[in-house]
DNA sequence: GCATGATCATGC
DNA sequence: GCATGATCATGC
């Protein structure tokens, strides 16, 4: 913990003299890193460690502005948490914020000028290991930092995705906004929930809209983590298309044909009659040429759903989703639930469909976010079955209960259970999204 | 034909 | 071993 002045000089106007000097973090804590006062040191500071580093590692004060956090370098930035998953790897603990977004604003600015743009072009990205017993300034920069220039492909995907969020403001519809619009940047909540949640006036509605911020949505942090580890290879590096049309582009070469001639063309066959997964990884061919799902779907969050639809157009399936735990429901919120994060998502729906001839073929692929009015029918399927959990978790929301949503089994086999709050063990279960529903969204019947 | 209950196949 | 996406089986 040696305090040599010149250690802590450095170049605020050149991003890499800012960069040089961040690498001085990599493997250590800030309280490895430098002296801090006794106050900071005996803090339990959950807060912003960003904050503590520019202000003890940096020894510098960011503007109080929309600038960035550097406005000669042209450099913001940010430091961002990491957990490690199940074999170990390194992932994004969660999306990466930021600036708030003003409703007032955003309707005045253009993409070019605008003030995410201004701040977010050049980051310089610090990646600590997540520990929520230790306070900020005990967590450790277990990566190099990351100098991030938005990538011309990934800009265009940015540029949209802010153009959509601005047209929603345009179009009074503030308070609808959601994070399944939009591909990497996502319109995150911000401020308090609840009772006394943090709610903003919008300039073309009287409807008090929630508090958010523009985000990297976790996904995309996690590419960009991937990138810094290992150097990405992208499709879309070299190209202007839109991800919907650079995804869509892929099926078009395969709509109409036989679920045969697609296998064939693919090189790739059913393993046996039950291949249950046969549709999805033809999907996932497609878009990739091999097993790995498409780059860019995996950065935006995508939810990638094969359906197959009877002659007649209706889905042979609802959709399910993954399975809740009785006893975790119980003491849930909606917008924190599994169910509520899944359909925000978009959606990418791969479509195959049986024609009167009795031959399945891939007939379309199309992107799909849940209107917020359905969200609403979701939320409240999902309401109903926490309230029936707490009482009587043997009835739950049928699929006759809801246009859009209902409860069903999602089971190994039949000892595949969980623990109910009336104390028995039943079958797990799963939220689904009705067949006729997914009807109608798809343009099927 | 559909609601409901139950389970399968795969990949990690 | 388990979560997940997907499908099967039955009965009305």
């Amino acid at each position: 913990m040696t305090e040599d002045k010149n250690e802590f000089e450095y170049d605020k106007t050149s991003p890499e003299s800012i960069y040089e000097h961040a690498l001085k973090l990599t493997g250590k804590t800030l309280e490895e890193a430098v002296r801090l006062p006794e106050n900071v040191v005996n803090e339990k500071n959950r807060g912003d460690l960003g904050s503590l580093v520019e202000k003890y590692f940096f020894r510098h004060q960011p503007p109080n502005t929309s600038d960035p956090d550097f406005p000669e370098a042209g450099l913001e930035l940010k430091t961002t948490g990491l957990v490690k998953d199940s074999k170990g790897n390194y992932k994004a603990k969660e999306r990466l914020v930021l600036t708030m977004i003003n409703y007032q604003g955003i309707v005045k600015e253009d993409w070019e000028t605008s003030s995410l743009l201004k701040k977010s072009r050049l980051m310089l990205i610090l990646f600590y290991l997540f520990n929520k017993s230790q306070p900020v300034h005990r967590r450790r920069f277990v990566l190099k930092p990351l100098l991030y220039r938005i990538s011309t492909s990934d800009l265009n995907v940015i540029k949209n995705d802010w153009q959509l969020i601005r047209k929603k403001v345009l179009e009074g519809r503030a308070h609808e906004l959601s994070e399944g619009d939009t591909f990497y940047l996502g319109a995150c909540r911000k401020g308090s929930g609840g009772p006394n949640e943090s709610l903003q006036v919008q300039p073309f509605s009287s409807e008090p809209a929630k508090t958010r911020a523009f985000s990297f949505k976790q996904g995309f942090v996690n590419k960009l983590l991937t990138g810094h580890l290992e150097g990405e290879v992208s499709l879309l590096e070299n190209s202007n298309l839109s991800l919907e049309d650079a995804t869509l582009n892929r099926f078009s070469e395969y709509l109409d044909l036989s679920i045969q001639e697609v296998s064939k063309r693919l090189n790739y066959f059913k393993k046996n009659e039950n291949h249950k997964g046969f549709h999805r990884d033809l999907a996932n061919r497609i878009l990739s040429n091999s097993n790995q799902s498409f780059v860019e779907l995996e950065k935006a969050g995508i939810e990638l759903k094969t359906l197959r639809v009877n002659r007649n157009g209706k889905p042979r399936e609802s959709m399910s989703f993954p399975a809740f735990k009785f006893m975790k429901i119980i003491n849930e919120d909606w917008e924190y639930s599994s169910f509520f994060e899944k359909l925000e998502k978009k959606f990418l729906f791969v479509i195959f469909q049986e024609g009167s001839d009795g031959v399945e073929r891939l007939t379309k692929a199309m992107y799909w976010n849940m209107p917020y009015l359905d969200r609403m029918e979701a939320k409240r399927v999902w309401e109903k079955t926490k309230f029936q959990c707490r009482i009587d978790a043997k009835k739950l929301p049928k699929i006759s209960d809801s246009p859009v949503a209902h409860v069903r089994p999602k089971a190994r086999d039949g000892n595949d259970k969980e623990l109910t709050p009336q104390g028995e063990m039943q079958l797990k279960q799963c939220f689904w999204l009705n067949a006729s529903y997914i009807a109608k969204v798809i343009g099927s019947l």
